[in-house]
DNA sequence: TTGTATTTCAAACAGGTGTTTGATACGCTT
DNA sequence: AAGCGTATCAAACACCTGTTTGAAATACAA
């Protein structure tokens, strides 16, 4: 029977919360069923039961709808196009970062960038495409339609690339400055930040060929 | 005895190329012992015999020459420090990207910094320390004394990040764009844009607070 | 309560991993 | 050629992985 509260339901979802915690945290290779099946306080067959297989599993935790509702909000928001991109890397920033209210998916999303699984392709067609779009239209906002779609492209690049430098390097960064945590305040300086840095690139790049 | 070409020193050095190779490829985990003993026409037991172990042979193989090199160089470089920062990304993403001349352990380095192994506090100490070092004197030379510490670090973060955003979302970019290719003079053009992206940034960022 | 389908469990399985072993082959000096 | 230390090799080892198995427990309808 199908029922939200059923033991089924509640073993399922003890595993899915799981799994999105030690993919987070260990990367898709290295998290093992075992240590996923004994956070969720479940037997080790329980994931073949549930979903199939490990790679099954993965596919469910994913869960992209706050990125997605974090992108509509952003588009409804009156605002400057230099004002919501800072909300936006203010809001993908604290997915990606911030210990209590971040999005486990979204870390997946970024550990996968660099070390694909076969979940990969599910990614980049339901998250990192529409995200792309999202931004290239916003950069476009700012730059101007003079901008070359080369040109428009490296931007989106260097803005994601900033984000996601604070989220991959973090064992590194933690060992530069063993006393660094991201509270939420830290997390929005770095946002204001690549902001202000970005805004000013873009406008440069934009300037320089084309008629703005 | 030691010498150069005994045999012993020559699958010694068939290995640690083999190495680089897989541990760029695959990482350092996915690598298998295996397959780089096939690669270097070599017995299993040979990574044992020659290196202790995998994390041995992984410590042998990194050599951060080149990147040293790279500094050095670039220090003694008579050329305005925007010219300097710009020289610096190319040969950056050079080594990163550069399919046949690139440096191996710089990519390696790379792939360590999102997922650790017993390495990485010798990567950091001697590749990443003072590569932070360097480009902060030359992010200060833009900047002008004035920036503060922390606008510094993050004006550092801003340009590494956007630089190595390149080879860690190879596979993301590689699905996007599927008949995407780093030629040399792809590569240089990025380098280009982060260049003249980042100058402005820093230049916004240090014209806001510090007396510049 | 009885019967049936679903869910859980300990145990085992098949495959891959890094590493070790003991014998064999090799290079080099005497 | 004989002797010796080094290097290589096939084979095995111990461990960990995701997954399967078949029995036991549970939930639920009749």
């Amino acid at each position: 029977m199908i029922e939200a509260n059923s033991a089924s339901e509640q073993t399922r979802t003890r595993l899915l919360e799981a799994a999105r915690e030690v993919f987070s945290q260990h990367g898709f290779q290295s998290a093992t069923v075992r240590e996923i099946c004994r956070r969720a306080d479940a037997n080790v067959a329980a994931v073949s039961y549930h979903f199939g297989s490990k790679d099954g599993l993965l596919a469910e935790a994913l869960n992209f709808a706050p990125l997605k509702a974090m992108q509509l909000a952003n588009i409804q928001t009156v605002a400057s196009p230099e004002m919501r991109l800072h909300l936006f890397i203010r809001d993908f920033m604290l997915m990606l970062l911030d210990e209590t209210n971040g999005s486990p998916p979204c870390r997946i999303m970024a550990r996968e960038l660099a070390d694909p699984t076969p979940a990969l392709d599910k990614i980049v067609r339901e998250a990192i495409a529409p995200l792309h779009e999202f931004l290239g239209k916003l950069v476009r906002e700012i730059a101007g339609d003079g901008i070359a779609e080369a040109e428009l492209r490296r931007c989106m690049y260097s803005i994601l690339g900033q984000c996601l430098y604070y989220r991959h390097s973090h064992p590194v960064l933690q060992r530069l400055h063993p006393k660094l945590r991201y509270s939420r305040k830290k997390i929005e300086a770095i946002a204001a930040h690549i902001a202000d840095f970005s805004v000013a690139g873009i406008r440069h790049i934009s300037g320089k060929t084309g008629a703005g």
